[in-house]
DNA sequence: GGTACGATAGGCT
DNA sequence: GCCTATCGTACCG
């Protein structure tokens, strides 16, 4: 039995979502070029919070979420990169390609990764997790896919917070590698109308996920979220606290709809 | 609520 | 044999 707060069926849902004033389906204004893209790999994965990752599936409807951590993957020296000591495979080709191309790779067999390259050679930022703005119901589904029929239903929350759990909600395949981002029909990046420019003290600065066997590189601050924000999904108390007290409304407030 | 653990799976090198 | 994860479960406060 599927039970949601809005009530009616899934297509129901769909179909408000999609007519929600705040989401227009013509915002070619607010979508990101590839001059967007052009920048160093840490000044991107920190340009990127705050944006909205869109994704027009192939019955026309649109998914969104908003990006709120990253990772830098710099390449070249950065032992944890896949491209370290600019090595080129098959596999990363398209963390060399032009800023803006998404390089999606498949980890633990049964999972993907969607990053985006940026200035830099062999650069490229992963986008870790989402804030689900549109779509919750299809994002519910996908996710629910490959879990077990007995377990608890996801929290809002957790529909997007981590790389492949984003892949999934927003159904990023395999084929999307070497795509690019500023000029693709199936899936872009938008700025959000009503977000500011990011507010001092409202960006935690971290280690990266799951690279402690790159030694040194390990330790490097090139993790970045929203700070206070619930759909992170590794918290660093620590780097929190030495970024000092939380400015006056610099706290990430979002209310999320359902199940929280 | 959180944290920690083992099991999982397939492609890449 | 390693991997830029995730899930279900157990256990704790």
């Amino acid at each position: 039995m599927t039970q949601s707060n809005e009530g009616g069926s899934e297509q129901d849902i769909v179909q408000r979502e999609c007519k929600s004033q705040y989401f227009s389906c013509e915002s070619n204004n607010l979508k990101l070029g590839e001059d967007f893209f052009k920048q160093p790999c840490v000044c991107l994965a920190k340009a990127l919070l705050g944006k909205v990752l869109v994704r027009r599936c192939a019955d026309g409807l649109e998914l969104r979420g908003r990006v709120v951590e990253t990772e830098a993957y710099l390449g070249g020296e950065d032992k944890a990169s896949h491209s370290a000591c600019g090595k080129r495979t098959e596999r990363n080709l398209a963390m060399f390609m032009k800023p803006g191309t998404i390089y999606v790779y498949p980890i633990y067999g049964i999972y993907l990764c969607m990053n985006i390259s940026s200035q830099g050679e062999g650069a490229a930022v992963l986008l870790r997790s989402l804030e689900p703005l549109q779509g919750h119901a299809v994002m519910r589904r996908l996710r629910g896919a490959r879990r077990k029929e007995s377990s608890r239903p996801l929290k809002e929350k957790e529909l997007c917070n981590g790389p492949s759990k984003l892949c999934q909600a927003l159904d990023v395949p395999r084929a999307f590698d070497r795509r690019d981002l500023a000029d693709d029909p199936d899936v872009w990046l938008e700025r959000d109308p009503e977000e500011g420019p990011l507010q001092e003290g409202e960006m935690v600065t971290s280690t990266r996920i799951g690279i402690e066997s790159h030694g040194e590189w390990a330790a490097k601050p090139l993790r970045f979220y929203l700070r206070g924000h619930p759909c992170v999904s590794v918290l660093d108390r620590t780097a929190e606290k030495e970024a000092g007290p939380m400015q006056p409304g610099g706290q990430t407030t979002v209310e999320l709809t359902t199940n929280s």
